[in-house]
DNA sequence: ACTGAAAGTCTATGTCT
DNA sequence: AGACATAGACTTTCAGT
């Protein structure tokens, strides 16, 4: 992981369709060699996807909600988090430290429906209750920190 | 936007890098309709971008909180998201119904990192307080939720 | 809105340095 | 690890329906 690999990545995350060619470019090397890299990278599993961000509210999820999640005595961490991979408004999932045992996050098209997804978080067996925090806006989601690759690449390949 | 369109989304959200072609074999389309199909849901902000997503761990900011942002009585809340907005490890922003204003995602490499980013946050004008959860692990983030899109195409465009 | 064709571009692989 | 060559695939545009 070196910086030519830091300024691939970081180009990957703002535009995930760049061609290798045009990476190349960027970097100042050939398609073919970004290629490789590109390759190694997915391999290692430091580039888990590429994906298409889509306006929730204009595909019909205009309600995002946040929601604590808090365990019974008995619960089972991982029971639950498998249920809660089962619902598929429930975007995502974070095991977290403190009272609740995960924090989800909830898109449905309207506050109805997602009444009815709190009523399905609530029936997991090792669910006690839920504390749902309404997202009024969405002032910006998954932005890319790339802090240290505006450098000029070092050559010195790890 | 009809079922084709949704079964495109779908399957950019799935693979942000699939090409046109593929795309058109998996709708029943030629590559240039969905191409244009595609430019279209751009244009209209439907798609708003595609991304490459990587493991934070592997790329250095294994810790991840989500901070809830109390505000003050005289905060402003677009100069306190302006300010979030600064601040790199600020992954996701939220404005929220309830006690705080915000909730927002914070990645950074260590726990002292953690630190000093809600020293950060804390120094913001209009921020009272902090209340930060760390996650444990992520189960899973920013899963496509594509509910209505198995069906065959209808082949009525909208 | 879609098809099909055509020109240019890109990908993906192999060879060589 | 990367450059270069190349065959096949893909993109992008345009005329036609």
């Amino acid at each position: 992981m070196d910086n030519v690999d830091r300024r691939i990545i970081a180009a990957l995350r703002t535009n995930g369709r760049v061609t290798y060619a045009d990476l190349g470019r960027q970097v100042g090397l050939s398609a073919s060699a970004v290629h490789e890299r590109v390759g190694k990278l997915e391999t290692a599993g430091v580039i888990t996807g590429y994906h298409a961000v889509v306006d929730p509210t204009l595909v019909g999820l205009g309600v995002t909600a946040l929601v604590s999640i808090h365990p019974t005595d008995t619960a089972d961490d991982e029971d639950v988090a498998a249920e809660l991979a089962e619902l598929p408004e429930v975007e995502s999932c974070y095991r977290v430290a403190g009272d609740e045992a995960f924090v989800v996050k909830v898109r449905v098209a309207t506050v109805d429906a997602l009444e009815l997804s709190l009523g399905r978080l609530r029936r997991i067996k090792g669910v006690a209750r839920t504390r749902s925090t309404v997202v009024l806006s969405t002032r910006f989601e998954g932005r890319p920190n790339v802090s240290d690759v505006d450098e000029p690449a070092d050559g010195n390949a790890g």
